[in-house]
DNA sequence: ACGATTATTATGTCTATACATAAAAAGGAA
DNA sequence: TTCCTTTTTATGTATAGACATAATAATCGT
């Protein structure tokens, strides 16, 4: 008697035969209904198998066109963007936090435009200081739109950081981040300990309560910070 | 007569509480039966939305402990890493591709490490560069393992890029990729046109076949690039 | 030959039912 | 109490059957 398949172990195979170029890029891949004949189980357990394979970008599958490998693998990364808390402690290091400044100015016109903030919008604008094992790990400039989150004006983030606020209080957004490498200036070299000058890995956020503008913050990363993905 | 309602409606649905703090970080949602009573639905369709929502990584479920709102939202990034070719023309720019320096030389100690080959390896080592409405937009200094993809060592790179020719010859492989901010060398600076000691942003991605190591790549990016994702 | 209509078909989704499985909760022995 | 076993339960997964839907293929009238 043969092993009863599951949609993973289809999943796999169908996997297999594609890496294995059995079933090569353009390919037309059997039906469902066929292949849950030769795998002897119901069409459904095909169906979802192909369906992760779709959503994992190796497929392409059309209505009364039939499953496809794709040609070009437009493959696509996947980044856990975790609390720099829990990303510096999953690293066995200890944490630390610093805050280093904290005001509540108007909206400078930059960051008007930026958020589509009205003018004379006040915003809560707060840098502090991310250490990993008492090293500098990342600095955070951030400015939060007030008016979408009024308790933001007299939180106290000496001790639990905007970052960790923010995700407590307005706990699903949707966001735009920007990667790039940046040229280390003054301010920020003064508290990361870097050179001026240097190359500085920036990570940039901008974030949206269905739409109203939150806040906007850049991550300034210490000297040989990398990003790291697996797919 | 209401509505039937299918599993998009129901996660929609479910998120939106989430969202609007209905259902709080940290809340016990209810079971799959009873969201099934109330949305008049199968459980099975109750199941595909919160299995999504799952994947999503807006709520965390386990077995006979059910299923409850993520207390830190691990929300995760997908960058489309699509070939360097539909990046430029799917910003309207013409793409232009040049081969600057191809050999055959033995896997350099450094190469030998990260890709763990034998020692006397040899490899094929392609430079070259894309170009976007004629300006240098990505300098691309690649390592193939030749043991891996034979066919590499009389490839023809000089109209098609070794980054094309691979995914047609390789299509699905395991990869790592690192992003990092770097200081422009001088070989790199000459052939992007900027200057030594610039940031610049770094990518590099290791390939393997199963668990063959295939390539190994530094894509070097014109100043001013950003990686962008929403999420 | 050509355009419009109709038939066909592979995937998309829902349902009701069943059993599997992990983990919490309850119970029992020491 | 503490540790171990048993029960309970919510999710995980499989199945057969049904209908929906989009897109191709076939047909038909001109």
């Amino acid at each position: 008697m043969t092993e009863r398949l599951g949609y993973r172990d289809i999943k796999r195979e169908v996997f297999r035969r594609i890496r294995n170029n059995e079933w090569g890029p353009g390919t037309l891949l059997p039906g469902e209904i066929e292949l849950a004949g030769e795998f002897g189980c119901a069409r459904a357990t095909v169906n979802r198998a192909m369906q992760e394979l779709s959503d994992d970008g190796i497929i392409e599958r059309r209505r009364k066109g039939g499953s496809r490998v794709k040609l070009a693998p437009v493959r696509q990364i996947t980044f856990e963007i975790p609390l720099i808390r829990t990303e510096i402690e999953s690293k066995g290091a200890t944490y630390h936090y610093e805050l280093k400044s904290s005001s509540l100015p108007k909206a400078p016109r930059w960051l008007r435009a930026r958020l589509n903030l009205i003018e004379n919008a006040q915003v809560r604008h707060v840098q502090c200081l991310h250490y990993a094992d008492g090293a500098p790990y990342q600095f955070e400039d951030r400015w939060i739109n007030l008016a979408a989150v009024q308790r933001a004006s007299d939180a106290d983030f000496s001790k639990i950081s905007p970052n960790e606020w923010l995700v407590s209080e307005v706990p699903y957004t949707n966001a735009e981040v920007r990667f790039s490498a940046s040229t280390t200036v003054a301010t920020v070299a003064k508290h990361l300990k870097t050179i001026i000058g240097e190359p500085s890995f920036l990570a940039e956020r901008t974030t949206w309560l269905a739409e109203t503008p939150v806040t906007y913050v850049r991550f300034y990363f210490a000297r040989g910070y990398q990003m790291v993905a697996r797919y």
